[in-house]
DNA sequence: GAGGGTCTTGAACGAGCGTTCGACGTGGGC
DNA sequence: GCCCACGTCGAACGCTCGTTCAAGACCCTC
């Protein structure tokens, strides 16, 4: 088998970057989660074939059952990080962010937001294969999920009661905010119209409307 | 081949109800439209195989290329059908609402949210089996999504020039409601805590809210 | 009763699927 | 210098995929 370049392997130099990748991660894995993400981002779990995969990430398809269990299970670590980046942004905004009802639910709206436009595949795929999770890590995954939408509806909630949203329907509210938030992932384009700290700000005021907060 | 029934045609009395189907439809051609619904709606388009579809429907495999193209072909059929009930759901709201910009908002979000919990697995498909469309269909579809999308703006926009809704973002408060109305045909189900004239209500409330009108 | 068009069928096609396996190259420990 | 463990590979496994096809069943028209 002869290849173009004789000396470099020939997964050096690939765009293999993601957010689901972890330092101690090893480089053939890491490009592996990379391709994934991008294989299975556009054509889904299910339109994404394993030599498709391995194709993009420069390797064979063998490879990938090294590195995990399976395709399934390559797509549980893909939702299990994926998640984990989420719910570790908002959890980080919400530490940082002050006392005040509206700059907490603005904070946590920003993260958000923010992992939905950089981390745009990684949470299409979170979002809509969870069809496809089979039965142990769905549990997981599911539970994961639920505890970052759990942050939202305490905010609204704490928000309520101290009388700075006036909202009638805290969870429903904070619902109708997570959901068009991610949403975002569905339509966001790196260079549109609006630069991402604009959409950002649009966003984080609809959202403290939508809970009823007087400006 | 010898069946437990021996009179009845095997594929009466079968569970095949779709909003999709039309008057003029062979019985066949809508089975296979109720059954893809079920089928797709469940796994995906591309989770979903011409067999479990078929099987599903109560007939062969091979009976779908004789009332559809392929496929494909039965997804474009389902997609440009399901928007041509939410468009339509859409438009006679806004025909049979008053003048009023909150009356004309409040009615399209109770449709949009109507169709997306009594069609919620034709909504589903609509809108996370885009990607699985190819060139010649796509267009169409894409069209009337968006067509979909302006109807909101629109209310939005009169509501906003009128000076009854405050948002300082129209269009982006617009896509924040969709996006938050669409979502509830990933969670909604049946026989839920809510009853679906409240969810409508609440949904319908925190539309308002988000647009900046003020009660 | 014969003829023809429509609807339906089981069987088959080649292609691609997820996965497994045995062999190969390489580099650090003895 | 030998060796073993590890990452990698091409090739192949059995299976399912979307699709086609020739033939049968049905029903309306003459």
């Amino acid at each position: 088998m002869a290849r173009a370049e004789s000396a470099a392997p020939p997964r050096r130099g690939r765009p293999a970057s993601t957010v689901l990748a972890r330092p101690d991660d090893e480089p053939t894995a890491t490009a592996l989660l990379a391709a994934a993400v991008q294989v299975m981002g556009a054509n889904g779990y299910h339109g994404a074939s394993v030599r498709d995969i391995a194709s993009a990430a420069g390797t064979s398809p063998a490879i990938l059952y090294h590195h995990f269990d399976s395709k399934q299970g390559l797509l549980v670590t893909m939702c299990d990080r994926g998640l984990d980046v989420l719910v570790r942004a908002t959890e980080d905004a919400l530490d940082l962010a002050g006392d005040d009802p509206a700059d907490r639910l603005g904070a946590i709206v920003a993260a958000h937001v923010r992992v939905h436009m950089e981390s745009q595949r990684e949470s299409l795929i979170g979002n809509s294969e969870l069809r496809a999770l089979e039965a142990p890590g769905r549990a997981l995954i599911v539970a994961k999920r639920d505890a970052q939408q759990r942050l939202f509806d305490r905010v609204v909630r704490d928000g309520v009661r101290r009388g700075a949203f006036t909202t009638e329907h805290p969870d429903d509210a904070a619902r109708f905010v997570t959901a068009a938030c991610t949403s975002i992932a569905t339509w966001y384009r790196p260079g549109g119209a609006l630069e991402a700290d604009e959409i950002v700000a649009r966003y984080r005021a609809i959202a403290l409307d939508a809970v009823g907060y007087r400006r």
